[in-house]
Formats: C-alpha cells, structure tokens, sequence
DNA sequence: CTGAAAGCGCTAACAT
DNA sequence: ATGTTAGCGCTTTCAG
C-alpha cells in the first residue's frame, strides 16, 4: 500500500492538514518551531517514501495537469514540422507540470467521453475540429488552441506566416531575374490552410512583379512533365513543403536538368533540406519549436484563467537562401532538353 | 457546474447507486419495473447532460486508464517505425478505453513525480531505463513493457527479428551469386540493441557462406570509398535501415555506379522505401503496426493483473525483394571506376 | 499556527 | 433490487 499523508501524520504526530501544508510549502516560516517541524514532516515523508496521489489530487483540485492533443488523422501528428510541434509541446508543458495526451477522436462520438469527462484540462489540434465536437467544449468549457490553423474565428491559435514565406520566397527568385515562376503542391498533401496562404503569397507577389503565376496541385509527373518544356516551363519553382523539393530535385537529377542553373528550387518548412541533399536547398524556415512554446503558453494561461481572451500567434518565416536557386540564365532555356 | 450523478439521483428521485448502477448497465433486467426506472435514469442523465467525472473514477478505482510512453531522448518518439508504433498503440490503447501520454524522464528525477505517483496505470518505452527509474517501476509495481529493446531481462518486450531479417537478407544476395558482402550502419545512428542483432545476424549468415562480412558503422563518405574501389568493394549491401539505402543509392547514382546493376542494395525497415526511391527497394520489412498491438495487449493485461509473467513476442521480418538487388555481375566489377 | 472536518464524484460493500 | 454508507487521498475552509 502507497504512503499517504495520514501515515506521515501519524508517524510525526500531528495532523494531516499539517503535513499537506508542511509538504506543499506553504510555512512562511514565522515561527521557527513550525519550520523545524514542517521540515521534520518533509523528512519523514521521503523516508517513507511518499509519494503525493496524482488521482485525488486531480479529484480534489478539479483539474489533472493534463492535456489533450486530438486528432482525426494519424497523418497529421508526426508528420513534417508536426512532430517538432508535439515534442516541444511536452517538454513546455512539462516546464509547467503538465501532460499531453494523444487524442484521436473519430466520429463516432468516442471524443465525448474523452474531453468533457474532465480527463484533461484543455487541448490542442493541428486540424479544425468536427463542429460538433467545437461546440460541446465551447459548452464546457475547456480551452482550447490550434497549431497551424486559423480556420477557426474564435479559438486561439498559433499559425506560421505562409503567406509572407512565399511571398519572399518570389522576392528571392524575381530579384535573380526569373520570369516565369511556378508553384508546386503535390497531391497527396491533404487539405490544409497552409496551402492556400502559401499559394495566395505566391501568387500576389508574381502578379505585383507584373508576372503570371502557374500553380500545380498534381502528381510528380505532371510537374516534371511541365518542367521538362523547353518553352514554357517555369526557371523558379516554389514548393509547398521540401518533400516536393526532394521530389522534384531528385527527377530533375534523373532529367539532366541541373539544379540551380537549369532550375532554381525553394522549399519551405526547412525539414529534410539540410540534411541529406545536393545541392543544399533554399528553403522558407520557420522556427517550428516557436510553435509549441506560443501554444503551451496560451493554453495553459487559458486553463489558468478560463475567461481570458482570444490570442492569435504568428510565427514568422525566414528565407534561407542556400545553393538551389541562382540566376536565371535566359540563353540556356532553349537548349534544355 | 457539471451534472453529477447526484443530481441525477434527485431529479429522478432515487438513490446516486440506483443512478450509478443504471448508468452502468449493471441491471440484468430480472423485474420489468427496475429495467425501466433504470431506463429512465438513462434517459434523465442524458437530457441533463451528465458526463461521468473521469477524475473522480480514476481516485475510486484506483486507476487512471492512462499510459505512459516514456522517452529520455526525443530522437526515438518519431523516428523511422517509431511514430507508427506510437499511432498504433494510441489506437490499440482506445480499443480498450485507454490513453497514451507522453513523458519525457530527464535525470533529473522528474520522472519520480511522474509514474510513481499514480498518474498512469503502466508504462512503455522504446528506450532502456535508467536503473533508478526501472527499479522503482519495479517497486511500485507498475507495469512497463519495452518496444523494440531487449536488454532488460526481466520486463516484458516487443521486438523485432532483427537477427532473422538480416540473416535472410544475406542468402536473399547470396543466392543471387553475391561473395562481397557489406553492411553498413550510419554513424548517425544512435545505440540500439538492433544494431548488434543485425550485424550479427548479417556476419553469421555470410561466414555461414564462408565468405567474409565487411562491417561498416561510418559517415557516408567513408562507405561510398569503400564502394568505388574497383576490386574490393562490396557487391551486395545491407542498410541498417532505409535511411542508409537512400544515402547511397543517392552517393551511387552521383557516381555513375547503377543500382541494382553494379549494386545491390538492401534497406530494412520498408520506410521511405517503396515511397520515393528509384529503383524500388528490395528491404527487409515486418509490420510495424504489430508492435503497438502486442505492447497493447502486454501491458494492459499486466495492469488487470500485476501478478503475469513476463512476456516477449517476436515480430517476423519479411524480405521484400524489388528492384535494387540483382544478379552478381563479375565480369562488370574490374571495369566498374 | 494547527486540527477537525467538509468536500471533490464515483465505486462498492453492506444492509435492507 | 434499492438505499445507505464508507471509502479513495488530497485540498481547503473554518474553528480554535
């Protein structure tokens, strides 16, 4: 049997509202006879070897320290940045004596019994959460933030700024002279806010240079395919993500289109890049930790104080121009394959 | 204030164990008349709403329904296999209305706090513990089943047949006419009991041949060396997982050396593999959701019942043979760079 | 400053 | 079958 506080009570002669006290720290220490006797109480308990019960003291405080990440797809939690995310999202937590919790809710009402059940203090989801499941924590209660996405007008949240990384991610290609600039997103990235900002900075910022922006939802091959005409093909690309980075550079390699004289790549999350490619990829990075921490902290102010505000957080970006784009080299255009 | 069961009680005008039980199911429907009255409360606790308090159940039952996966080090969580054996045991966990937290346990006997004062009903961990922490586990009595690691002699375990998958990797590029036979593990890699069970494997199956293993745990300048020498390099390599095999089918490729033509090459782990590679990896493969579903089934058996012996399931590999491993060519190997 | 006692909301043993 | 009651272990209020 665990050591509670009435063993240590008993053990040490006085009552247990004495030894919770003794134990949480709460003696100022006025008197100096109840701190020696607080720090007696402190000793006996280690030597006991007690060990507070998270259970009744969730009960009694009305709250665990625990957190909820939900989630509806698998996909979304480990993958790309997302995982940075969710481990400094631990380890702040932690910071705070809290827990995450990894929450799939389906749709068959399972989430119910999960986040109104008072089994976590608040939450967190990198996806916009199934109305139904908005509402009910709305009515309850519990706070909740989102991490990367601001479909929602009135939960808080902390988003990357998309918009302005593409945005400078044209900049940087304009300014090297590219004309014909073009976009990529491969299909099998699922539907998120993300891409639509990024298309939308992309977009803006080609047509303000009086230019015409060409954007690409679409299988590898379809962009190769247009990558590879002679005429038309864009001499900058920007990709959604370095996954269509590494996609493309490594076709382009295939194709004897070479990277950044032929084609000038920029990826944008800063993931793989470094890591394991040639030529080092120009990428749009984001501090992805910034993320985790802007999250925790809202959160758990929110749980601290339920009636606080909306806070919205954007993470900036940055350009880290490596050697994946250069000069756009008009006279070598018709000869490419 | 959320509805409790007393409230319910009252406004159904009953006892809170008539509520409790009715809420439970617990009436086998013996007299008509209680069938309905329990119906009725149902019917009650569902227009007011009433969600039963987790925190509340968790003191009474003396249990918490949550796990704990525990991590010293970041790195493992979601790395490779990893993050498909944590969505898989989050999922397995639901099945039986349990939750996965994570828990980072730093040195600094933070994780005392953690899984010892009953937060969680068990715990999982891709990592050894530090002796202090199993111990205590261990004292405690809290369940804890290791995934993919076997150097605790005493916990229950899941791991992977390393020693069977790499054994058949080698006659899979022995019988293809293969006598120079390498492996090579990155020196990235972090310490793990996989790494000894491969190589030992890999070595045991070649002297089996009575050929004579090169080993390899280096940067990747260091084995693309090895490679490029005409007379020795190895003609057949194993990866230790398909991180390596992409580093060198990329290091091969820029080197004009053809896969699977002039190299065979062999992943393990069936990761990024079939995804994004050219040529489709031959790699040593095992399913990785059957982890989380033994670790599952291990551990919450071991919370009803403190008193099972320990268990360990072995997860079969399965060479999945594509196209980076080919027939052994010797007339090609003097003329190769 | 300390001790007694009342919750927190549910479960389960016990009595009816 | 139902109601009563005693925990679960801690926090916190209220007397003293």
């Amino acid at each position: 049997m665990a050591v509670t506080i009435y063993d240590i009570a008993e053990q040490a002669g006085v009552s247990s509202s004495t030894v919770a006290r003794a134990l949480s720290g709460d003696y100022k220490g006025q008197r100096k006879k109840s701190r020696e006797r607080a720090h007696s109480i402190q000793q006996i308990a280690q030597e006991m070897g007690y060990r507070p019960n998270a259970r009744a003291r969730a009960l009694s405080e009305g709250r665990t320290r625990d957190v909820a990440l939900l989630y509806t797809d698998d996909a979304w939690l480990f993958e790309g940045v997302n995982n940075q995310v969710v481990q400094c999202l631990v380890t702040e937590l932690r910071k705070y004596d809290h827990f995450l919790t990894l929450v799939p809710i389906d749709e068959e009402g399972d989430w119910e019994d999960i986040v109104l059940n008072g089994r976590v203090d608040g939450c967190l989801s990198f996806q916009p959460l199934a109305g139904a499941i908005r509402n009910e924590l709305q009515r309850f209660n519990v706070p909740c933030v989102m991490l990367g996405d601001d479909s929602d007008e009135e939960l808080s949240q902390v988003v990357v700024d998309d918009f302005g990384g593409a945005y400078a991610a044209v900049l940087h290609l304009t300014s090297l002279g590219h004309k014909r600039l073009g976009m990529f997103v491969h299909k099998s990235v699922k539907p998120h806010c993300s891409i639509g900002h990024r298309q939308r900075g992309f977009e803006e910022a080609v047509r303000q240079k009086g230019l015409v922006p060409q954007f690409w939802h679409s299988s590898e091959e379809e962009i190769v395919d247009a990558l590879l005409q002679p005429l038309s093909r864009p001499t900058g690309l920007l990709c959604y993500s370095d996954l269509e980075s590494t996609l493309i550079v490594h076709s382009m390699w295939k194709y004897g289109i070479n990277i950044p004289n032929e084609l000038s790549v920029i990826g944008f999350n800063d993931l793989f890049s470094t890591k394991h490619m040639t030529p080092p990829l120009t990428t749009v990075a984001f501090d992805a930790h910034q993320i985790g921490v802007f999250a925790a902290d809202i959160l758990l102010s929110q749980i601290h104080n339920r009636d606080l505000p909306r806070r919205s957080e954007i993470i900036k970006t940055k350009l880290l121009v490596r050697s994946s784009t250069a000069m756009a080299r008009a006279w070598k255009l018709a000869t490419t394959v």
